[in-house]
Parts: C-alpha cells; sequence; structure tokens
DNA sequence: CTTAAATAACTGACTGGTCAGTCATTAAAA
DNA sequence: TTTTAATGACTGACCAGTCAGTTATTTAAG
C-alpha cells in the first residue's frame, strides 16, 4: 500500500566489504566456519547474498579477507610500539602485555586465534599464511627483545625463542579460552589480574640469579 | 567369479564401537566435526555408514562418546597420581607435567583440546561437560597441590587457581598448536624442551623469595 | 557330523533437507 | 536515460540418516 516512498536498501559500496567483514568475524568466531551460513552473514551485514558475492568471490575469499584485514594492521603496531621503546626489557614486557589486552583482548579481533586453529586443517594455506604473518613475526621480536635482555644481564641465559611462546602461550591461551569455554566455567577468570600474575611469576622466574656472593646453587 | 570362498566382512560387534572411536578421533580433530564426514569415518574404521548407526545415534552422539571413552579414564588417572605422591610441591609438579607429555602428550588423546574448543559454541552442553569433568577437575588437583605449596613455605602467596591456570596453560597450548599450527611452522618446536623450560622459569617465578633474614616482606 | 533354520551384524543405495554459489531482474544513483 | 549496486528465487552438489536386503554366525534338528 504505502511503501513507494521508503526506500528499500542503498547503494554503499565503500561501506559495505568492511561491514560484511565484520559480520563474518563475529559468525565465524562464534560457530566456526563450516558452520556459518552466508545467508545469516548477509542478514547481519544487512544486505542480500547476493551482495557478498560482489565484493568476496567465495566463502573461503571472505575467510581470507577477514583474516588479512584485521591482523595485519595489528601487527604492524605491535612491532613499531617494541621498536620504539628502550628500557629495561622486563618493563616493556609488561607494558606490553597489558597494551596488548587492552586494545586486542576485548576488541572482536582476539576471536581470531581461536578461528584459525579451528580451521587450520581445512585451509592449509590460510594457516600457513597467519604463522608466517602474526605468530613467526611476534614471536622473532619477542625473542630481540629478550635477547636484548639476556644480553644486558637483566635476564638469565636462556633459549629466546622458547622464552617468547612460553611468554605469549598464556595470552594466547586467554583469547582462545574466552571465545570459547569460559562461557561454561563457573570459576571467575579476571584476565587482567591473571596476566598480572603470568607477568609477576615469568619475570620473577627470568631473572638473572641474584648475585650477591655465591650465584646460582642448581 | 572366484570370489565366494573370500569373507566380504565379519561379525565384530565387541571391538567395533573402540574402532569407530578411534577413527572419528582422527577425522574431528584433523578436519574438525562439520567438515567430517561419516562416510570418512566409517571408511577409516573398516565398516559402512549403516553400522555406525548400529552403534551410535548420531553424529553427535558419536562426538559425545570420543570425548567421554577417551577423558574420563585420563583425569582419573591424573587424581590418582597426584593423591599417591607426597613431597616437595615443585618436585610433583615437574613430575607431573613431564609424565603428562609422555602419556597423553603423544598419544591422539592430545587432539581433545583442539576440538572440544573449536566445536564449543556449536555443542554448548558438550562444553559444559568438558569443563565441569576435565578442565574443572584439573584445576582444583592443581590449585590444591599449590595451596599445600604455599602452607609449607615452598611457595610465595598468590592466588592458587590462577596459578594452576599459568601452570597449565603452556601445556594445553602445546597441544592445541601440535594439533593445528605446528604443521607450518618453520621454527622447531620440541616439547619436551619446552616443558622443560616452562618448569625452570615457572617454578622459579613461584619459589618464596629467599628468606635470608627477613621473611617475606609482602 | 552334517545341514537347514534362525538370528543379528553388516551393507549400500536411496531420500529429504540444506546451502554455496548463480543470474535474471529491480531500483538507486549519476 | 544509462549505469551499476543490490536483490532473492533458483539450482546443483552434498551428506546425515534410513531401511530393505545380504551374509556371517549360531543354534538345533536330523
Amino acid at each position: 500500500m504505502a511503501q513507494t516512498d521508503e526506500q528499500r536498501w542503498q547503494r554503499r559500496k565503500a561501506e559495505r566489504p568492511g561491514e560484511i567483514i565484520d559480520a563474518a568475524l563475529e559468525l565465524f568466531v562464534e560457530k566456526g566456519f563450516m558452520a556459518t551460513r552466508l545467508d545469516e552473514v548477509a542478514q547481519r551485514a544487512g544486505v542480500s547474498k547476493g551482495t557478498l558475492y560482489l565484493y568476496f568471490d567465495s566463502k573461503e575469499a571472505l575467510f581470507r579477507a577477514v583474516v588479512e584485514t584485521l591482523v595485519v594492521p595489528e601487527i604492524e603496531r605491535t612491532e613499531q610500539l617494541i621498536d620504539a621503546y628502550e628500557g629495561p626489557a622486563a618493563e616493556l614486557i609488561s607494558q606490553l602485555v597489558k597494551q596488548w589486552w587492552q586494545t586486542v583482548g576485548e576488541s572482536r579481533v582476539c576471536g581470531l586465534p581461536k578461528l584459525i586453529i579451528s580451521e587450520s586443517g581445512n585451509f592449509p594455506e590460510l594457516a600457513r599464511f597467519y604463522v608466517e604473518q602474526v605468530i613467526d613475526r611476534v614471536r622473532r621480536v619477542i625473542a630481540k627483545l629478550i635477547k636484548r635482555g639476556i644480553a644486558t644481564g637483566e635476564f638469565k641465559s636462556c633459549d629466546p625463542v622458547y622464552i617468547a611462546r612460553l611468554l605469549l602461550a598464556p595470552m594466547v591461551f586467554a583469547a582462545i579460552y574466552q571465545h570459547s569455554l569460559l562461557p561454561y566455567d563457573s570459576e571467575p577468570f579476571e584476565v587482567a589480574a591473571y596476566l598480572d600474575t603470568h607477568l609477576d611469576i615469568f619475570l620473577h622466574g627470568l631473572v638473572a640469579p641474584v648475585a650477591e656472593s655465591g650465584a646460582a646453587e642448581t
């Protein structure tokens, strides 16, 4: 009856891809890649399914776009942050961990690790891309920082790559847990407090033994 | 022509469920629940698809059976191990971590955490079951151990539950990583060495400050 | 010790529903 | 009027779950 003057849709060529990526990220993280229906992505992005195919070639291409769009800028920001700072390694690590949770931890991007890990078997190329562009880069820059700390005598001697893994593991685990089993866990889980504790234990465990008189007795 | 005396199949009522569960675990871990085809499970188990339905009501029921069959005995073994031992908490922790990797880490069960985490969104009841029957129990028994260590003055004062999480996080992460991104990672990853480093850092970070004159100053 | 009947483990072609991807059509914008 | 963003009904492939039929095994009669 009276719907002729109401616009049914608008042309928004510029905004569509970002909105679709946001909707897809949410659903991929929530339900996994396979279980996510493109109709639902379209609905959440406020378009029809056909529109998805104007901007992305396939469901898999959309998946790749989600990862590439959201991850690469994040990594670059992190690397810059590390290169900019100069001071005690322990302090920088502490700051990095906390900053990471503030910027990434509570945003939607935080669901990516779970998504990538879940789908790695079905998307080998994507897994390889993620390892190279994210994991490897982050691990390398952290390892460099650890090495610096060892060189200055701040940290005890150890393999910087394993140390980097051990610094990152509880962080990534927190991100994964938050987007998987935490909702079913009765125990409270304050990530900020958890990370503070992690830093406390980790950095104390890493410092060179206090060289008072006799160094270490192990 | 000459195939009449060759048996096409055998009756093996007792062995079937276990073989099907094994095949399903492998494929679920490798490809995820949704992407796993029951035809392929059947093929790998050496039966036809119809046979699956003689032993399991549905694909989901098979999933539950995989988890329940493989997880519960493992947990009980762990709890018994902890209750049996009496000595310095640090030593027990160290032994537990190493033993865990020897028994669980290299077996197929090790793929379960990835599987559960991946599918938690689609199977809330299963996620809840896993949290209650695995995560919570393990965390509780570790926290108890930590508390014991604090009471005896072996460890410094801190929240035992977060400490338990932090002990477990790198272990679980290793298990997950091994079944997801490790195959795409160029960096070598010796889990045994990684866990040794973890124990080294973690236990050093956790010990009470060497009470030389004034005891604790927190 | 046969051998035939009864039992139940097992099979695999089939079905009904689901969904990624297509495309002829519609309508907003230029 | 032309151009092109956007639509949504449609299709072809795929697969969980079914079931009528097949065959190994057991039982018991001859």
